[in-house]
DNA sequence: GGAAAACCCGCAAACGTTTGCGGAGGTTTT
DNA sequence: AAAACCTCCGCAAACGTTTGCGGGTTTTCC
């Protein structure tokens, strides 16, 4: 037994489909009389519009897609509900895909999109995505795509990101601002440009401290691996260090782990500071100071850009971090 | 300048639409020289097939959805993961939908599946969910449902769940076998099914083994701000207490950080173990024991029951718990 | 009372794809 | 040489919904 339809209606009330259409999405031709009738005998029948032969013929589509490289813990869970309530507001319902940090399967994802006629996309690339020529080669312009979080420099697609270098600016600000002045800071792999951007911010900062000394020393980790016996060295040899700036969650936690097996009492003494997704500054003891970043935010962002500029000028937006001081950073004298 | 259809591509090379769709689909019945031509102004014109019309058509759909409470940073990307590897296999793509908690969101989504036609639905029912009536008025059978992780009692859809009681039961088991005898417990909201369960197979452990003390506390915390003081008020009057066991990671957190605050060492001076999603024992000093569940699991056998069994048999699958050791756990004389 | 509105509904084509059937042309079999 | 067969392709209907147009019936207005 396959599901009711207009025609099934329509037979059953002794009318055309037309009519059966026309009721159901409360055109005014149609009289209150009818309309009530048709409501009663679609509730009977249990009718379900059919969206596919919908969209065909009206050739809309209320569905906007995310695709994202894997569901981590932190960034994603923020932004896909940020994208969420924002599609609601318009009535779009989100469908989440799942690239697996593969990039065939992004492309695979975004023909899909194309083929399913999504109104729009919304991605984030996966690491194994150097460049952006597959997605013209794909979706041809034909449908709307904002890049978001991990993306890369372009003039064809609007991006939004997070403020990393402000981030990085306003963590040396802050330890600068609680009296800190030797502090070692832990950036992660050199490759990224989030890296860059946060140490190029971290750096800015010290240089315009004019009263912040040149004891500052700088850790960039490649493999998270190494942290352990390198931190351990640094901290050995040079006891004077009063605050730790990690750039990444994972750099938090390894860094978090090592002071804690070397007994360190934080802050009495050591004070640490990251930039986070979120929740790991919240799981640690004590809870970690820290710029959150707003996943939330860079998907309220996304759905707005991807419904609202339908131009050829792409915009760049910058989601700024936001300062969340709690136990782990204290005044240093 | 809309998409090519193959209408475009057949009036291009002169032949009917009949072809073109055969020569696509790689019919017996047209020659390779014409499918060669097609595929050559296929791609000259950047043909892309229209799902709408061709699911429409052929009345079959390849994406099956998965609908979830909410995507947080434990169960769920694993969940994710799981149920994109297995519908991958069978050629299906995974559409992820969430239900913010609401039950009025939860019947949107599903009615929306319908309406879609996907192939099937992984439902994750929302906290607000207290009976199935809703699927069954919504889908009318029409589609296939498999509930997945929180469930409600049924016998009309197939369930697939964490073992939890016998979670339960290894960690009572495994603290026994540690030497450990003075034991405080440590349970969530007694609303939920799992509280329970688990509790009922910790408690069936310690029967089982006569030679377990009567010294064993429980505690039950309805809201996780009562949890602090409770416990500060048991461990100070209970100083021989030499092993926790927290039945979650919310529980395990908090009850980290107040062993962290009063200054206990871990394991030397407590031991503490944890059922657990798989990320929190590890961010914590010292990784944390814990019985692991395998979101991971669950996403698998969801997709396979929801392909396999298309009876109206269901059945109800429960996954196992596997024990990590980590660093948490002493042995005690 | 006649004309013009207003009201209500049906006809039929269209969205893009798929597929059963049939048939023209050529090759092989009897 | 007729029959049987194979190869390759077109015709047309169908999936379920929407919508421009047109027309019949009732109401309104001067």
């Amino acid at each position: 037994m396959s599901r009711a339809t207009i025609k099934d209606l329509a037979k059953k009330l002794g009318v055309s489909p037309s009519t059966i259409s026309r009721a159901l999405s409360d055109h005014p031709d149609i009289s209150e009389n009818m309309k009530e009738k048709v409501r009663l005998v679609a509730e009977e029948l249990n009718y379900t519009k059919n969206r596919r032969a919908s969209g065909l013929r009206k050739n809309e589509s209320n569905i906007i897609a995310l695709i994202i490289p894997e569901i981590n813990m932190f960034f994603m869970p923020e932004l896909i509900y940020g994208v969420n309530l924002e599609a609601e507001k318009s009535g779009l319902s989100v469908a989440i895909f799942q690239s697996d940090n593969s990039l065939e399967k992004e492309k695979e994802l975004l023909k899909y999109c194309l083929e399913m006629s999504f109104c729009g996309v919304l991605l984030c690339l996966s690491v194994e995505t150097k460049n952006l020529s597959h997605i013209d080669k794909i979706t041809k312009k034909e449908m709307p795509v904002v890049l978001l979080d991990k993306v890369l420099n372009t003039q064809n697609y609007s991006t939004i990101t997070i403020e990393d270098e402000l981030a990085g600016y306003q963590a040396a600000e802050y330890l600068h601002q609680k009296g800190h002045s030797s502090i070692l800071s832990i950036f992660g792999n050199p490759d990224l440009s989030i890296t860059n951007l946060r140490k190029d911010g971290f750096n800015k900062a010290l240089q315009n401290y004019t009263d912040f000394p040149s004891k500052h020393i700088s850790l960039e980790i490649e493999n998270i691996l190494s942290l352990d016996s390198e931190l351990e060295t640094i901290l050995t040899s040079n006891k004077n260090i009063s605050a730790i700036f990690c750039m990444s969650d994972e750099l938090l936690v390894n860094t978090h782990h090592l002071l804690m097996r070397m007994e360190y009492k934080i802050p009495e003494q050591i004070s640490l500071l990251s930039i986070s997704d979120g929740f790991v500054p919240y799981y640690l003891y004590p809870n970690i100071s820290h710029l959150h970043h707003s996943g939330f935010e860079v998907g309220v962002v996304a759905v707005n850009e991807l419904l609202e500029n339908q131009t050829d000028n792409p915009n760049h937006i910058k989601v700024k971090t936001k300062l969340f001081e709690m136990e782990s950073v204290k005044e240093f004298y």
